[in-house]
DNA sequence: ATTTTTGATAGACTTTTATATATCAGAAAA
DNA sequence: TTTTCTGATATATAAAAGTCTATCAAAAAT
């Protein structure tokens, strides 16, 4: 198709694949068939702007003219976001890593208590959403109070605020966007307001 | 026609009026139909990608796609853009302005001077163009050497200089892009790379 | 090993853009 | 005033997008 479109579909693409949507989700949540966004992305389709404006809302995207001398900046921003984002979630996923680490590592009777058992139902699914930088700080809260208990493993009072705490984020992260946010099998990234909306 | 879309279609609008450009002669430079570009304007078609980037391009804009949290600065910036070139064209227009009221302020046989009424056909010819920053600049030094001349209307050698400056940003605006470049009948400003493309 | 998910692709059909070409009223310029 | 220019609008036609529905191979999860 056009060479000029081109970019456009890329980063639609590139940030579909950054939030770890599969084209199907993507389209659901955005009112179109996944064969649609097959074709946009392979470029087979010269597509029309209502339909990307749509498709790039629910990215959490916004469609803007930039003036020629002014695209390197603007580029700047839009690159130092993503890479943001992309530490914020390489940072939760080492977290979450390390946690699990810590619960595998404790001796038998005190994994079998309730609330380690919960908290590591609570790691692993976490480690399936996509998270963003604020998620992250409230993940090394967790990791701080899971540090508390490491050090008197008698004491499960800590890893009980652990797992309160651990259900909270999980729950904000189910009800904000709903199932959608869960990650595909690939490492999935988040792109969006870091800075409050 | 869908709301999303009317903030794209109206800073293009935005624009080319400030570009003051006719919708015919932007269709001319883009390959596009004048019928075509009032129906987009007016919001009554859903346009496709190709033509919008098409669009831009001739008018020196960029699409990109800003995440969410990013739009504010992005905005900012653009707008900064846009209020440097506004400026730069009111300066310009006043420039011009004051040349051709020191012109008509001459004595009758200076002003029937040959060099005299060139340089006021020039004045007079640039008065229709979308000036830039840049050609703020050179403005300014055409009307300094005017002052020159005005200090000394006896020697018409500073004229000549300012007649010559004066020809070469004509000419070169000329040839930048065409006969495109003039202005429609209301003041019209200009929007692209005041930092050196 | 088996089930699920993902992205690519196809066919039939509707809706819409986009083009070419004209016309027209109002604003601006001569 | 008269001419020129601007933007809005109409019609007919060709060329696509967009939807619905389904299939398929490869990758991934169980």
């Amino acid at each position: 198709m056009s060479y000029a479109t081109e970019p456009v579909t890329l980063s639609l693409k590139a940030a579909r694949e950054r939030k770890g949507l599969s084209q199907r989700t993507l389209g659901a949540q955005a009112g179109v068939p996944q064969s649609h966004i097959s074709r946009i992305e392979k470029g087979v389709v010269d597509l029309r702007l209502s339909s990307l404006v749509e498709l790039a809302r629910t990215l959490d995207l916004e469609l803007m003219l930039v003036p020629r001398g002014k695209t390197a900046v603007v580029q700047a921003i839009i690159r130092d976001d993503d890479q943001r984002n992309i530490q914020s979630a390489r940072g939760a996923a080492k977290i979450l890593q390390h946690l699990e680490n810590q619960i595998e590592a404790l001796p038998g009777d005190v994994q079998s208590e309730i609330v380690i058992q919960k908290l590591q139902r609570w790691v692993r699914e976490l480690m399936h959403f996509n998270l963003s930088a604020d998620d992250l700080v409230q993940l090394q809260d967790v990791s701080a109070v899971m540090q508390e208990f490491q050090n008197d493993p008698c004491n499960l009072s800590a890893a009980g605020r652990a797992e309160t705490r651990m259900s909270v984020l999980r729950n904000a992260l189910a009800d904000d966007v709903g199932a959608s946010v869960m990650s595909g099998p690939r490492p999935a990234y988040r792109l969006d307001g870091d800075d409050h909306g």
